[in-house]
DNA sequence: CATTTTTTTGAAAACGGTTACATTGCCCTT
DNA sequence: AAGGGCAATGTAACCGTTTTCAAAAAAATG
């Protein structure tokens, strides 16, 4: 089986005792070099590589990172996962991956799992209110919060801004002549899909108090995001513009208008937020707010290793502002630009 | 720092010695009902969790499986970490991940990385040519290939049958009245790649074998595919019917063909592979392979546990037929089914 | 050259669990 | 009541490193 070659073999058969073993390879400056070079010879020759296990017990270090998030699949995910890694690399750090399908308590054994696996956490938990229960079940481990929402417990927390970005594209609706906006929410119990919601309202209310915020349920999938546009088409009065909080639900909607024969963005408008890569490629190409995931999870992960290393990392938890990107789908004229 | 109630705390307020709170700990049938329970009230009310490293490191096992990919986006890695996720749920497996980004060098130290600190691997090496230099690195770990090419060193390896994918597609846009047919193609080195050119140019010929395969080249990418389109738009005459080797490509070609004009599948036929999500919801929709990522993850995960168990698992590395979905892309009646 | 200082090396103690083996206590035989 | 068998518990060795501390060797000093 696993073949366990040890530092004992190495010390053996370079003739020297495991301590100068270990110094050897992890390139202490008291060892001769003549000797340092036999040990790592002898090292290569046997194929020897540390056993992980051991080396982490004894060092307190384990080199990984947890990494705790509420689904494992999507395009949020997979960008998330890309700028983590990236930092990672670069660091020579592994990372530990962890979902729980929603379910809390799975997510409280999850972050429990972690003690002694990883040196620090990076967590996302979208779901409002479970942030003193996300406390109790740290584990006294350095953690970076992604997303949620603020905290008054101390936690190191930063996300999106998601409030300023929809404030930002109602706006833009509105100064591209649209009035009548509807907006397509997401899950009820998500943070982002909160403010994503607030900004909206915000936005509406702020050029007009009087005016009525039109919402449509939806939970950020493609098929919500379908039936809200079937539900926008019937109504007595249909939306000049339609903002949906994701972009998944805006081609769904999109889905729903083409279906119709209703075009876009000639007889309705519509907007949707992310900017994942469909975005560009839907015809007409879709308006949205352009959020670096990547970024965000490679911030987050340098944050923690500073937090690791003991420094202040206050303030550098700055929300990322999301940056409008506007195609065809929201503006009459062929679309003004496209930063693709 | 990291609280560190250790069992031995836990035996101390227990009243019991070491050995009965990890036997109450782990359930082992020789610890008297009360003294299980008290030993469990105690470990639950110190917050205790045991310390992964001393654990795996006396037991020789993690309960972790490292998954070595070439990248760490796009929708291929998503889904197939969806379908590893969840059987690793299932079963109570932590999940190491690690990418390579195309670098063998960093492959091999990143396989040599997981001793002792996983119980098996599970490996996509895409690239042609290094399997030999794979299992040099493979650390005498239980270890499944996926989706790489046969292996005659013995490796445990399967995926997804690309070429039978291919030829059952040319024979789809064969039956629905299309003869020119032009292949976008795949990256040089990616076995998937070739495997899906070698089924376009084999069903080609094997109803016309003088016919001339129409081969541009590619690289899975949107916008090499974008490119290709905009290429096979300008030949003196253009194909009655593409198909990009995978729906991304196919999804630029899409593009490239709006932007021109030209009416899908009326003047022209598309046809993609892989049935990423969005197939679903272009317009007019993609006809493409669906290949269940998820599962092909998901199966190769199971596989590994089996073989970890020591079972023989030979005759269940049969590679996964991906389903021929029609939609509107390839034919000019309306599409006949659509199976989502 | 003797002595002190510095560098290089080795022996052994952690690290926090699991588990083989020894011990204890209890019940059942005879 | 003594002994045997069995279940529950404790003791201590072990897993493979790192690291402290002491010893040995080498270099610097007077």
């Amino acid at each position: 089986m696993a073949s366990s070659v040890t530092i004992r073999d190495v010390a053996r058969a370079a003739q020297v005792s495991v301590a100068t073993v270990s110094r050897a390879l992890n390139g202490h400056d008291n060892v001769t070099e003549g000797v340092r070079r036999r040990v790592l010879a002898v090292a290569h020759e046997l194929r020897y590589s540390p056993h992980h296990a051991a080396r982490s017990l004894s060092s307190r270090r384990t080199h990984t990172i947890g990494v705790v998030l509420p689904d494992l699949h999507g395009e949020f995910f997979s960008e998330l996962m890309r700028g983590i890694d990236q930092v990672a690399r670069e660091c020579g750090l592994h990372l530990l991956v962890s979902s729980y399908h929603g379910h809390p308590e799975e997510q409280a054994s999850a972050l429990r799992a972690m003690r002694g696996r990883v040196d620090g956490l990076l967590v996302m938990s979208p779901h409002a209110g479970d942030l003193d229960f996300l406390s109790e079940n740290l584990a006294a481990l350095p953690a970076v919060l992604i997303n949620s929402q603020p905290t008054d417990t101390g936690q190191i927390a930063f996300g999106i801004d998601n409030y300023g970005g929809a404030r930002a594209m109602v706006e833009h609706l509105l100064a591209a002549g649209h009035r009548r906006i509807a907006f397509v929410a997401g899950p009820a119990n998500n943070f982002d899909a909160y403010e994503r919601l607030r900004g909206y309202r915000d936005a509406l209310l702020a050029v007009d108090a009087s005016a009525e915020p039109w919402v449509i349920p939806g939970d950020f999938g493609e098929a919500s995001g379908h039936a809200a546009g079937l539900a926008l088409l019937v109504a007595e009065q249909r939306p000049q513009a339609v903002f949906a909080a994701n972009d998944m639900m805006a081609l769904g909607c999109l889905f729903a208008f083409n279906q119709a024969g209703v075009r876009v963005p000639d007889e309705i408008a519509l907007a949707g937020f992310d900017d994942i890569p469909l975005a560009h490629y839907m015809v007409p190409s879709l308006t949205t707010m352009r959020v670096n995931i990547a970024e965000l999870g490679a911030h987050a992960l340098r944050v923690l290793l500073d937090l690791y290393a003991g420094q202040d990392v206050r303030e550098r938890l700055v929300p990322q502002v999301p940056e409008l990107i506007v195609r065809q789908s929201s503006v009459r004229a062929p679309a003004a630009r496209d930063s693709r």
